[in-house]
RNA sequence: GGGUGAUUAGCUCAGUUGGUUUAGAGCGCUGCUUUGACAGAGCAGAGGUCACAGGUUCGAGUCCUGUAUCGCUCACCA
């Protein structure tokens, strides 16, 4: 025997992975069949391989795999995402480590170096998802940033400014004064500070006896004040509403509005509004069309349009003004009181709305088709229930116009060109084109100067933001946007695998960008398949860890992916993976540590790779064995008979469980079913049942059946195990090239004998009870007990079927197994079904405990024929329910009584 | 506060249109088993009033309403 006693997916891992590749399994081209297609989401190039990846790669690679069994073009494109703001800020510090500023270097240089970077590290995740098992056509690999995908956001950006649906405008940005830079919302960070709230009266403009007092954090913005606003109902203001105020020290009159924003219990109830410098007092600004008054200068000093304090730090006005208005009597009440600042993430200073010109893509006319496809059905969300959170996102109430530029160099640069002598963010003239030679072109045009000259254009500094680029992933990666030979054939795709979280940034927006522009590049297959870019979504849950925090490399909760895949093997970490993951449901992985001091997320990819051992030693068992050209006795040959019809009837109501599971996406209760019925059925119970006694030889058929069983197992198994079922495919039998279990085809289930099957679960149940009977009374494996089987029609015919009785006797090690009418003198009782089954002790029973595990049994019965009777003594029951189920109750009662009957005798027996 | 999801065995979770015994799995736990494929194993066992309260129904873990607890998410009070 030259298998070692336990499986090592190390090499044989490597092995077949190659080969997969060297076969080029995984490459496809269009051709006639029908295509099955997945686009992965593609990871950030800074990424590193985390339990998120590992799941929903997992779940790709299974519908992928189980696609290329089916016979289906399976086609899986790889890629990865340049993450402009993540990868930006990697390089950025690695420069700096080497002590170089991005702004000394300029664009040019900068983006040498993040190219560099990315050459050297974009890879690394594609790597580790080779080690995991995807079978991505690694061909197809795209990346968001390369020539032909950065054409294709130009030309839509060009598209829809095109058609106007584009525009420049201006938006609340976090400004950090000091870094004079406009900030993420991930780059500010929200603590509790002290502040105090100053209350100051407004007077009434044309009678001063009369006023409105507001609240406010910072009184240095009240000269950039446009409007007080009051709770429409709030019965202090009025008789206010719609007069005007004068703003104190300065003296301008502004009006007294009514808005359901404000809140009546809050400070004072009435509200200031800072359009220019708060973000909600925009809004609202927005909704009243009041004109914005700028007070500060991009460091945070006060400017002219403060008319006071000019040229003051935003602090040191707050203090000045303080004293000001102090003076003036307009500072009514001062109170201390906690509020949330942000705070920039770098420079620490305090983060200033700003109002900043902006790219903005208008997203009415895309929420509407968005909603439409999901509405229709045209695009499947798994579970459903996410349809919910997708529509409340994307209706008109809710839905907000997307800005896509970024304040960054590493990404797609907006084709947007400027005339250079006008001055930056005042331009009047904008010139949008493919390349700076049409925009030069148009310029030369639109300002009637053919002199122009491209020195004397500035292209818009910004980039785009990097879902503007993956938005049209499932087209251009395959250069749909270029040429439609491929996306005519893998459009649409077939399913989406991604996290929940990125459900509007991501999901939604290229469903968006499929309708935009799939009819357009290809009506004909628009119209014969949809415009949609996948027909189905299935979301994954996010991986979280015991607080139910997500994982994050940030919070350092993420358990080391590649550490599980070294210990547990691939196949291993696949099956722990899917094994706690329905559809939608976040999954907790890094739960408590149990009392063995072991984390419960290795313990289910232990019993993955327990389970990868256990096959391994089946085989090794059926390796081992020695073939005998002679047929074996009756006996056996009936048995090994009843061992194969059964397990052939069971394989194929297991592959119709399967199939029924692989339809609705429950991958995770398919394994299952396939890992019971491996574990249990094949190995417990069927290689039991055909093994010889040791050093005997096995019937040739027997093994031959044994193989095909196996082999047919190794098919099923293969799209969620790729490795391990590989392995002992060829170990099972020698193979001609190509004959590879990756590719065998998966078995479309047949009809199936449920009457048989049921026959063996009760040959099973008696097996089972004699077991019980040895464990009770202490009897050893060894010894042969002789079992008596109550005579009943039941009994008769159940081991009439052929090989069944010596089945039984072989897996129950009995001497004999008879039907009989006598008294069993010394027999130990236990039921099967209704029939009663005896073993016969050797020594004398134990009464006192015998009677007890009667008694409890008889009285679980007793309950359970009283709660059956409930239900038959309702009339409404009886005559409320359908027959077939009333039928049921009764035969359940009937059964249950019959059980109570032989348990009463055999107590009565037992004195 | 809005939205959304969850609450089932010690732990992590299934339970698919309400009706196969008074609910299942894996892990953990308890007992037994060790020259015989596998101790990364085998056999057996214990363990749950399905969060709580109502309602609909002949029948509810499953549908409805409310409550509690926990989570996620969006918006956050000048």
């Amino acid at each position: 025997m030259s298998l070692s006693t336990r499986y090592t997916p190390q090499e044989i891992e490597s092995k077949w992975y190659q080969h997969w590749l060297d076969q080029r399994y995984f490459h496809s081209e269009p051709d006639d069949r029908e295509p099955f297609t997945v686009v992965i989401p593609p990871p950030n190039v800074t990424g590193v391989l985390h339990m998120g990846h590992m799941l929903n790669n997992t779940i790709q690679d299974i519908l992928i795999r189980k696609a290329r069994q089916d016979g289906k073009n399976a086609c899986w494109v790889p890629g990865t995402d340049h993450a402009s703001i993540a990868t930006e800020a990697k390089v950025v510090h690695l420069l700096r480590e080497q002590g170089i500023r991005k702004s000394d270097i300029g664009r040019e240089a900068f983006l040498q170096h993040a190219f560099e970077w990315k050459e050297k590290y974009g890879g690394i995740i594609l790597d580790q998802l080779k080690r995991l098992g995807a079978s991505c056509d690694w061909q197809r690999t795209r990346f968001t940033m390369e020539p032909s995908l950065s054409a294709a956001v130009v030309r839509v950006f060009v598209d829809l400014h095109r058609q106007g649906r584009i525009y420049r405008g201006l938006r609340m940005t976090n400004w950090d004064p000091e870094a004079k830079t406009v900030l993420s919302n991930e780059e500010v960070i929200y603590g509790e500070e002290n502040a105090q709230l100053f209350h100051l009266r407004y007077p009434l403009e044309g009678d001063p006896s009369q006023g409105i007092v507001i609240a406010t954090q910072r009184p240095e913005t009240i000269m950039a004040d446009v409007a007080v606003a009051v709770h429409p109902e709030d019965e202090r203001y009025q008789h206010l509403i719609g007069k005007m105020v004068l703003i104190p020290l300065i003296d301008r009159a502004i009006p007294i509005i009514a808005d359901e924003y404000v809140e009546r219990d809050f400070g004072t109830g009435a509200l200031k509004i800072t359009p220019a410098h708060d973000q909600n007092d925009y809004a609202i600004g927005q909704r009243y069309n009041l004109p914005v008054i700028d007070i500060l200068t991009e460091d945070g000093k006060l400017n002219e349009q403060a008319q006071i304090l000019v040229g003051e730090d935003r602090f040191i006005a707050r203090k000045k003004i303080r004293k000001l208005l102090e003076e003036s009597g307009h500072l009514i009440k001062l109170e201390d009181y906690r509020t949330k600042i942000g705070r920039s993430e770098r420079t620490k200073a305090v983060v200033e709305p700003r109002l900043t010109l902006q790219w903005f893509v208008e997203m009415k006319q895309f929420a509407h088709s968005a909603l439409e496809a999901v509405r229709s059905g045209e695009v499947v969300f798994y579970p459903e229930h996410f349809w919910n959170m997708y529509n409340s996102w994307l209706n008109e109430d809710n839905v907000r116009d997307w800005c896509i530029s970024r304040q960054l160099w590493w990404g797609q640069r907006i084709p947007a060109w400027y005339l250079a002598n006008e001055k930056m963010g005042e331009e009047s003239h904008i010139f949008v084109a493919d390349t700076a030679d049409e925009a030069l072109a148009q310029a030369q045009e639109k300002t009637g100067n053919p002199t122009l000259e491209i020195t004397d254009l500035r292209q818009e500094e910004d980039v785009v933001d990097t879902w503007f680029s993956s938005w049209l992933w499932p087209i251009s990666v395959f250069d749909g946007f270029q040429s439609q030979k491929e996306l005519e054939y893998y459009y649409p795709t077939s399913v989406l695998v991604t996290g929940w979280d990125i459900m509007f940034f991501w999901v939604a927006r290229m469903i968006m960008s499929g309708y935009e522009w799939a009819p357009a590049l290809i009506p004909e297959a628009v119209k014969a398949k949809g415009a949609m870019p996948f027909k189905g979504v299935y979301f994954t849950g996010m991986v979280r860890d015991n607080l139910r925090r997500k994982m994050s490399k940030s919070l350092g909760n993420s358990p080391d992916a590649l550490a599980l895949l070294d210990n547990y093997g691939a196949d291993g970490v696949r099956f722990g993976m899917l094994s706690s993951a329905a559809a939608g449901n976040d999954i907790i992985f890094d739960a408590p540590i149990g009392k063995d001091g072991v984390l419960n997320e290795s313990k289910l990819c232990e019993q993955g790779r327990n389970f990868c051992n256990k096959m391994w030693n089946a085989l090794r068992l059926i390796k081992g064995w020695e073939v005998s050209e002679q047929a074996p006795d009756t006996e056996t040959a009936q048995v090994n008979q009843l061992a194969a019809t059964w397990m052939e009837h069971k394989l194929n109501q297991t592959l119709a469980q399967v199939e029924g599971m692989f339809i609705d996406y429950r991958l995770s209760e398919a394994l299952m079913t396939l890992y019971k019925f491996i574990w249990d059925d094949f190995c417990s119970w069927y290689l039991e049942m055909i093994k010889p006694t040791y050093g005997a030889p096995i019937d040739r058929p027997t093994l031959q059946q044994s193989i095909s069983l196996f082999e047919r197992m190794m098919t099923l198994l293969q799209p969620f195990m790729p490795f391990v079922t590989e392995e002992i495919w060829h170990q099972l039998s020698e193979r001609a090239a190509g004959n590879d279990c990756v590719i065998s085809s998966y078995p479309k289930s047949t009809s199936f004998d449920a009457n048989f099957i049921e026959n063996i679960e009760r040959a099973k149940d008696i097996v089972a009870g004699v077991r019980d009977v040895r464990n009770n009374n202490g009897l050893k494996q060894k010894e042969l007990l002789r079992v008596f089987a109550q005579d009943t029609p039941t009994s008769q015919a159940l081991l009439a079927v052929d090989g069944l009785l010596p089945m039984v006797v072989k897996m129950a090690s009995l001497e004999f197994l008879q039907i009989t009418n006598a008294e069993i003198s010394n027999g130990v009782a236990f039921l099967v079904g209704n029939e009663k089954y005896y073993v016969e002790l050797e020594k004398a029973i134990d009464v006192v405990e015998e009677r007890q595990r009667l008694q409890k049994e008889l009285e679980y019965y007793q309950g359970f024929v009283k709660s059956v009777q409930n239900k038959l003594n309702n009339e409404k029951f009886v005559s409320g329910a359908p027959a077939e189920v009333v039928n049921k109750e009764k035969q359940k009662l009937a059964d249950g009584e019959m059980k109570i009957k032989n348990l009463e005798e055999e107590l009565g027996k037992l004195g």
